[in-house]
DNA sequence: CTCCGCATGTAAGCTGTTACATGATTCA
DNA sequence: TGAATCATGTAACAGCTTACATGCGGAG
């Protein structure tokens, strides 16, 4: 129930058609909540119908019409009331934690595959969001209100990719001694 | 498409029936992966037809019978490839990064207050899962194969509480020196 | 003239949640 | 007698994914 209130987040940022939201939800807001297209547009109509966004059609040149979306005065309400509301305990889903756990149901050697294919994944991810926060914020400790929020995303972006690297890496380490351990 | 495989590690490690199946979703693997009685017992139906599981009636006394389901070969093999198979990466969705972000859209003493909630939570679900560690893990230095597994997954839990908690602790500490810088 | 990007959708199917249902036994 | 636990389900709905559909304009 919650992509209703991310897309008046991103609304409330800036007024925005399907499409525009659909490439926001492939980076920035998309890096900690992500949404397909054809979800997009679906809430999209049921947001409108439920009065928290109205649109207008906006007529471009070379290109199709868009329907600009806007945050209404009932949907700025029932953001600031989502906000207040206590956030559910969302449990920890991680197939790969899983597929850790059942190794010795399988080939080991594959699996271990998968755990350096999932470090170098994280270690991608994290140059990317490092090098996001060297460019937009290099200095932060002036940062206040809007920009500092979105400076403290971005950091819980960073560490949650150092928290994979660094338990990756004691998975990694502990079963290569485990390994040579067998070997002797 | 995980639950099948979830529900095939646990039976994996000992037979068990729905309602068995169920509490260990609820703690032990239930941890990283959670799952209803509902989900379990359609998905077990389900993966009884397609001959990954074969199930046994259990008379008890005193008690109701049970349906005691095994994993089938079918069911090892298929748990065999699932396990080399990669893993799709898994996008990250945090309500509350979305309501950080957002915070200046609503009443961030609120938001803060939220954020607190969160820290505590988090504090208390560290304390468990160290708890678990030195009960069940006081040397680990020794450990191999399927207990080295259970182990460094259990450890993954351990960082991942650890993370959030320095986190959050991040986000409070910057908001209350932005808070003070304010009020001078 | 074909392919690509823009722009908006529909439909089918699977997963997950919430609520309801049944029948037995044990304990207060 | 009434509540709690054991044990297994059904039904309805909400959410998400995958695949398909349409039409316009510009570039090569």
């Amino acid at each position: 129930m919650a992509l209703e209130h991310a897309i008046l987040v991103s609304l409330s940022e800036r007024a925005a058609s399907g499409l525009d939201l659909t490439r926001r939800f492939d980076k920035s807001i998309g890096y900690f909540w992500t949404a397909s297209h054809q979800q997009i547009y679906r809430t999209l109509s049921r947001m409108e119908k439920d009065g928290w966004v109205r649109s207008e059609v906006v007529a471009q040149q070379g290109r199709p019409d868009k329907k600009v979306y806007d945050v209404t005065a009932a949907g700025r309400e029932e953001l600031g009331r989502w906000l207040a509301a206590p956030t559910p305990a969302q449990p920890l889903r991680s197939e790969l934690m899983v597929k850790f756990r059942a190794a010795s149901y399988g080939d080991r050697e594959q699996v271990l595959d998968l755990a350096r294919a999932k470090l170098a994944e994280h270690r991608d991810l994290l140059a990317l969001y490092e090098g996001i926060e060297q460019r937009d914020f290099p200095k932060p400790d002036g940062l206040a209100g809007r920009e500092l929020d979105m400076y403290l995303v971005l950091r819980g972006g960073v560490r949650m990719e150092q928290f994979w690297i660094d338990w990756l890496t004691e998975y990694l380490d502990a079963h290569t001694r485990a390994h040579t351990k067998d070997e002797r």
